[in-house]
DNA sequence: CATCAAAATGAAAATGAAAATCATTTCTGT
DNA sequence: ACAGAAATGATTTTCATTTTCATTTTGATG
């Protein structure tokens, strides 16, 4: 479609105001996040990702990292998690992997591949459901604290 | 094995003090959490939890709740999940369900059964973690609010 | 039963990430 | 250039969770 539209993030609503050139959906901040969370491997913290920003000379405030970010997730383009900790790490949708975590020191290590990958959810859902994302993580003890342990 | 154990919970050692009768590893306290959450469908916060500890004459401090609420978790006997908002919500390991969760509303609704029951950790990661649990979640956009934003 | 040390508790204070506020700046279309 | 709407960011606020620490409880031992 080729459409102006103004977009109210705030409310999710749109406004059809021309019928022009499509814009994109997602802004100059928005694209800075997404770029900068891409230049990393590692998932990132609002926090991080923040300082990071400023250190790649892309000034932006702590407000407006939190605000693109929960922007962006709606949009379906980045997906977050929890560690036990409580801190929110962010990756952008198309990585492909999930984790696993120690209860006890709270280490997270990566796995390669998803181990879901071709079971849908149920139908009886899907079809009230729009799926973005999902996320596996499996919990339980690390070899050095289950040793600990015992 | 009939020992007398000494189990410091706040470091994961044990002391074997005499060979006698086996004690099990739970205390009152802990016994109390998990026979409250039991009581309810839904998961709680830890707030809730304690709110309800009390209305149900189960006197008992917060803090104590939070510590023992860890202590719970690294014994594999319940789970946690964070929600979108930050709350963290626990429940028993044994229950057999997982979520859907939407990313523009927050709401939350359960999927009975695991679409990954049957399937296993890579073996490459199992060989070194001592799986306790897993969580799956579904994120994506809810009816009202797919509707809402077209 | 008395004693002693270790563990657990809870009231209160501290923490800190994320959210909310609001004055200011930037955009967009006319 | 102008006007209204949207976005920004410095700052403040929030609030669940954690930490602290003095007190209580527990449990083994003589």
């Amino acid at each position: 479609m080729i459409r102006m539209i103004r977009y109210d993030q705030k409310y999710g609503t749109k406004k059809i105001l021309k019928t022009m050139v499509t814009k994109s959906d997602i802004t100059k901040r928005q694209e800075q996040l997404l770029e900068e969370l891409n230049k990393y491997e590692d998932e990132l913290s609002g926090q991080e990702l923040h300082r990071q920003l400023i250190e790649s000379g892309k000034l932006m405030g702590l407000s407006t990292v939190y605000r693109n970010l929960q922007i962006l997730i709606k949009q379906g383009l980045i997906r977050s998690r929890h560690l036990p900790t409580g801190e929110v790490l962010y990756t952008p949708v198309d990585r492909d992997f999930h984790h696993l975590t120690c209860v006890q020191c709270g280490e997270t290590s990566k796995m390669e591949g998803c181990p879901i990958k071709d079971i849908h959810t149920p139908k009886e859902n899907t079809r009230k459901f729009q799926l973005l994302f999902h996320q596996l993580e499996y919990f339980g003890l690390c070899q050095n604290c289950y040793q600990a342990q015992n």
